[in-house]
DNA sequence: TTTTTATGTCAGCCATGTTGACTTATCTAA
DNA sequence: TTAGATAAGTCAACATGGCTGACATAAAAA
């Protein structure tokens, strides 16, 4: 492998490889979420309830706030599809227990089928992808796109070591669950 | 390494890994279209008119037909904002040469220029990630997301070896172009 | 007690996707 | 040469999911 520092512009680098990086993401980003899109037609539901299941399915007792904080959009906009899904029966409030201002959200049992069912479209993709490409470039992916994310947002994911190919598969396991990330602390 | 093949559920296709894939796809795109979007905000343009600034720009003598195949949008989606872009001076038409019935599309010299800096936000965000993970990992990262897309569109790149792990880095560079695809000549 | 915080709500705006119906110009095939 | 198919565009209406601004309530914190 070339010593990076000392070329000024790697071939990977170039703008081809660059535009191309571009159109990959779209593409794949436009095929990894029409799958489930059509779905969430069948419950009249859109890509926006589909975040905040899977999101509240993966941490379950989140506050509304660790919520807006990984979604990134207003209040206003999450409390639209939020309060449906509540209404709906896909999703229960309880106060929390040592802020009583506090909502923390979790899956009713519904809920929890439906994310299930949601979240298979897109699991099955990937996993189609992550057969199809081999362990080895699933690190590159993850390295890569660990790299597009903000820096804040990247403590979510606990990656194991970027060692890379032949790291030994007995310590892949720990970590796991990573995204976890929003603790019920919450600030802002 | 392993024999896929032998292994009925391999350490990277596991429940948790998938996840984290979903995962990643969901915060590397936010982040890759949100600084875009600031940019777009000075124009008074969003998304849509970026991508196809993007697309135009890339396969100039496009047709209308081309542009829509891409997007897989309606033509009246399209239309709102395409008219738009031709309106003020980003992107001309002039009827096709062996059918008169086509649009044939290409930025003008204020599109190029709002094309250039439109692009240069992904692109740099793309070339950090691509600089911190390294080659070997961008190939990955393509073959991946090469398996998320549909069949029909995976051949708008032209990949190189999947040549896979201990592919020799010397040879890593290759095409890099690739993803013009859409031909002027447009069949539906 | 006052202030801040967590959450929710009403009202309205904008961007961008959808369907359905219809027009115009042009190409293609009978 | 005419009938039908195709490329493109248009109008109208609607849904989703972002946004801002203003305001309300309860509970924590100072």
């Amino acid at each position: 492998m070339p010593d990076l520092k000392s070329v000024p512009n790697p071939l990977f680098l170039r703008d081809d490889e660059l535009r191309q990086g571009i159109e990959l993401l779209f593409f794949g980003y436009r095929d990894f979420t029409a799958r489930a899109d059509q779905t969430l037609a069948a419950y009249n539901f859109g890509r926006a309830h589909h975040r905040v299941i899977y999101f509240v399915g993966r941490n379950p007792g989140m506050t509304v706030s660790d919520l807006l904080d990984i979604l990134k959009i207003t209040k206003q906009s999450l409390s639209r599809v939020l309060s449906q899904l509540v209404r709906e029966g896909f999703i229960v409030q309880r106060p929390g227990t040592t802020d009583r201002r506090q909502r923390l959200l979790s899956l009713t049992d519904k809920g929890a089928e439906l994310e299930r069912r949601l979240t298979e479209d897109q699991r099955a993709l990937v996993a189609r992808a992550y057969k199809a490409a081999g362990a080895e470039a699933v690190e590159g992916f993850k390295k890569v796109l660990l790299g597009l994310i903000n820096e804040e947002d990247r403590g979510r994911f606990r990656m194991q070591n970027p060692g890379g190919p032949g790291s030994s598969p007995g310590t892949t396991s720990g970590s796991g669950g990573g995204a976890g990330g929003a603790g019920s602390g919450g600030s802002r």
